[in-house]
DNA sequence: TATTTAGTTAAGCATTTGCTTAATTATCAC
DNA sequence: GTGATAATTAAGCAAATGCTTAACTAAATA
C-alpha cells in the first residue's frame, strides 16, 4: 500500500476485518495510533497504512497533537454502508409486506 | 478466482461493486445467470465467478431450473452487515443521546 | 443424432492488497 | 545538541483479486 490511495471506497475500506476493529476501537473515542494499534499482532506501519485508507474514505479524520496523531471516528461517513444494507433489512424484519412476501414464496 | 473459494466473508464480498449491483438485481426476484449478467460489460465467467464468491459468503442461492441456474438472494445473510453498522447509525441518528454528545465534544 | 444454448471449470495474467523491514520526519525530554 | 518517542514514507514481496480466453458439461431443440 506504499501506491497510490484513490480508492476513497467505503465498502472496500470496511472489507477488511483490522480496519473495521479499528473503527470499532474508535467508537469509544479519539485515539493516537500507537493506542490503536495495541491489540493488533501488526506492525505499526501496516496499521498506518490501514489508516491512510480508512482516512481515504473518509471514515476517520486526524489531527495532530505533539508528536501524536490523534485519529477520530467520521461517523456519518458511513451512511451510504447503512443506507445501502437497508435497502435490505425489510427482508427479514418485516416479512409480512407485500415484497416480503413475494421472495417468501420464491421454492 | 479459479482459487479455492474458502472466504465466505460478507463484508469481502460486498465490497465489490459488481456484486453489489447483483444482489441490487436480485431484489427484484430470483433469475438466470443469463439474465443478471445483462447489465454489466464483462464476460459470463466473470459473472459466474461473482456468483460463486456471493454463494460462498451465503449471499444468494442457487437452484437447477433446466439448463438454466437460477440465483435467487438470500438476505437474512446479510443481517450481520446490518447489525455491524447499527452499531454506529445512532452516531448520526440520535445526536442528543450520551455517546452521541460524547462524539460531539471532541474537537 | 447433431447443434445450439446455459453455464461452469481451467489456466493464465495484470493489478491490488496486506504485510514486512529499513529509512525518514518530527516532536519531546534531558 | 543528543537521544528517545511517535508516526510516516519507501521499497519490496507473497498472496489474493478481477478479469480474460479456451475448453468442457449438461440440457433443450432441430
Amino acid at each position: 500500500m506504499s501506491r497510490s490511495i484513490a480508492s476513497t471506497d467505503i465498502f472496500q475500506a470496511i472489507a477488511d476485518p483490522t480496519r473495521r476493529a479499528i473503527l470499532d476501537r474508535l467508537q469509544h473515542g479519539e485515539q493516537p495510533v500507537k493506542h490503536l494499534a495495541e491489540p493488533f499482532a501488526m506492525s505499526l506501519p501496516a496499521i498506518s497504512q490501514h489508516l491512510q485508507v480508512l482516512s481515504a474514505a473518509g471514515l476517520v479524520i486526524q489531527h495532530r497533537r505533539g508528536r501524536q496523531r490523534i485519529y477520530r471516528l467520521n461517523p456519518a461517513s458511513l451512511k451510504p454502508v447503512s443506507d445501502w444494507i437497508s435497502q435490505y433489512e425489510r427482508f427479514w424484519t418485516a416479512k409480512l409486506d407485500a415484497l416480503g412476501e413475494y421472495m417468501e414464496e420464491q421454492p
